[in-house]
DNA sequence: CGTGAAAGCAACATTAC
DNA sequence: GTAATGTTGCTTTCACG
């Protein structure tokens, strides 16, 4: 992977906003012709630096208004308890993020559902099949800001 | 909007996965022909269930691989002030993530950084231009999961 | 009337030059 | 960066329940 240069940069932060556009459409707005843009595009695609192109869609309209973040305690701190517990995490559809962090809980998981009953369920579920220790739920009352984009660094200087 | 049936959520499922596949390769997959399948997608997007299509890029190779938590304490309860902090944070694309909370602290936030001194820079600037009376950072140590996939309810009973 | 199938044209991605 | 080709998306039309 050769590092990216401001056009690379400019086509990565246009189709995290949208990558619905076309080629052409692309092309003109970086200032480039079809084919160049498109090879760059596959480039970008192949090295993994796009890793896939999805539909966001509405919880809302879902019906899954309710964003829960817990944080999570355990007392076996060992590697296989550690595997054991991301690999149930990730069968659980409602876990849509979750982080080993530092500091003075174990994990932090945002749970999507659609109302507080259905997070009780999902709660008691959870502590049944896997050991913990300690967990404190937390609700989301207002999402002020949710975006898949990240800050695309300038590149100076690295 | 009339609700979902089946063949929607199937889409809606295939398409937050995988948003690049052909109308011809979505039709197969849920047992329709072409037409009636676009129709359906085109449905989707302008009902504003599908929000939106991404690219997601990988932070990792961008050299964005730290992820901070930070919980956040005001003691400016009014409307002008919540407001101006939505308006600020939105400017900032280090901030991926803003939920208002109950509990304890009043927002929790994810910032996305390059390393430890990028978060030090965001967070002096931070607290410099919004009124914050306590801040908590936690840092990730790994990410267990993260998704934009939400779990699409069965839509029975509803 | 809502929903699905078939055919044609225009637009597009992709290949070689 | 230009030009040609095979795919695809999209529109129209028609048939079914």
């Amino acid at each position: 992977m050769s590092s990216l240069d401001a056009i690379d940069r400019q086509l990565l932060a246009i189709l995290q906003a949208d990558v619905s556009l076309s080629i052409e459409e692309l092309a003109e707005r970086v200032g480039l012709t079809k084919t160049p843009c498109w090879r760059r595009v596959q480039k970008l695609e192949k090295s993994g630096i796009i890793r896939r192109k999805v539909a966001l869609l509405n919880a809302e309209i879902l019906g899954l208004p309710v964003s829960v973040f817990a944080q999570v305690k355990t007392d076996q701190h060992t590697a296989e308890w550690a595997d054991a517990f991301a690999a149930h995490i990730a069968k659980l559809p409602e876990v849509v993020d979750c982080y080993r962090m530092a500091g003075d809980y174990d994990y932090l998981l945002r749970i999507v559902v659609s109302d507080i009953a259905a997070y009780d369920r999902f709660y008691k579920e959870l502590i049944r099949h896997v050991g913990i220790s300690d967990i404190v739920s937390n609700f989301a009352m207002e999402q002020i800001k949710s975006t898949t984009e990240l800050p695309i660094p300038s590149g100076e200087k690295e």
